[in-house]
DNA sequence: GCCCGCATGTAACTGGTTACATGATTGT
DNA sequence: ACAATCATGTAACCAGTTACATGCGGGC
């Protein structure tokens, strides 16, 4: 496939836990290429190359896959506002939460859509029973994500009712 | 605090969401210091400072709490891993998710005991609720973890015994 | 004729980590 | 004394994104 190809199945197949921009894919192409593990063929017609993995490709995509999994620090802006919710007030919040909500509710729409489509297709048998893992751990944390938020949206209510002049902008201040 | 002890406290008290180097925060403190947003004061005895916020300090933070959130692109190694699991064959895959369960259960573990601490401490009241809100989402996720973990064990399990002399490196060809 | 999608690549920039240099204080 | 921890800062480096420059081909 070409180099645009590639990110076009990397953002609609992997879209959901792996991304690449077009700033590391043709570097990184050109570098695979020099080092004999993808096949470049020009296309005539026009200046585009499709790029086909070698047999030594293979060999070291796996050497890849089997080196030790590294997770960047953790940065997650949603409860990093809710720690600090305090100071944004719990209706502030509440509208955060229903945010995320909303959200997962939407992936766990996107998940359902696909698992269908797997089924569907008959080709890729033997990938398949790798991809529904991880098909089935976007369906666990979107579930897990949307049964939280539910139960935060609860608590930010009997917050708001509770003690509602709160040090900051609730909704009356805020009209 | 100083940047030291700030730099501690986000590991000890955000670890779990969010972090920060001292790269990033000793720049970090000058810059809002040359604005205003934090107040220096110098130690006699030794060469440290120590910070504290002033009033045009807590109306910016709350400015850039209220700021959208800006999520970074996924990069999930586990799930790209498992993804192209027909690479690594059920055994590494059971291997990994075996990891990513155990890893679940000790941070499950980790924030029953930081929920144990919460309810002791009698400070900090009114901020209280929302640290629950985001140890409530760690919760679910690690739950969602190590249950989806166990589903996935079990199909690889299946998988391995089903079609035992797979494509590539199962249990006999490692012996 | 013109816009849009396909296609390739580079350059600038940014956000961030890591490693290093340095030194005070405290505890054993 | 010496090790560990507290403390500050900088420089080098890195991964990765964004934006830009460029051009082909097809559809309207």
């Amino acid at each position: 496939m070409t180099g645009y190809a590639l990110r076009e199945a990397i953002r609609e197949v992997l879209g959901h836990f792996w991304s690449e921009s077009f700033g590391q894919i043709y570097p990184a192409l050109a570098e695979l290429e020099r080092d004999g593990y993808v096949e470049r063929r020009e296309s005539a017609r026009n200046g585009s190359s499709t790029f086909r993995i070698t047999p030594s490709g293979t060999a070291q995509l796996r050497e890849l896959l089997s080196e030790p999994i590294q997770r960047d620090p953790p940065r997650n802006g949603l409860l990093l506002r809710l720690f600090l919710g305090r100071h944004l007030g719990p209706a502030a919040c509440r509208a955060l939460v229903l945010d995320a909500r909303a959200e997962a509710e939407r992936r766990l729409a996107e998940y359902v859509a696909i698992r269908a489509d797997i089924a569907q297709a008959s080709e890729m048998a033997d990938e398949r029973p790798y991809q529904l893992l991880t098909l089935a751990f976007g369906e666990h944390t979107a579930r897990a994500a949307i049964a939280w938020a539910n139960e935060a949206v609860a608590a930010l209510d009997q917050l708001d009712s509770t003690r509602p002049s709160s040090t900051h902008l609730n909704k009356e201040s805020r009209t």
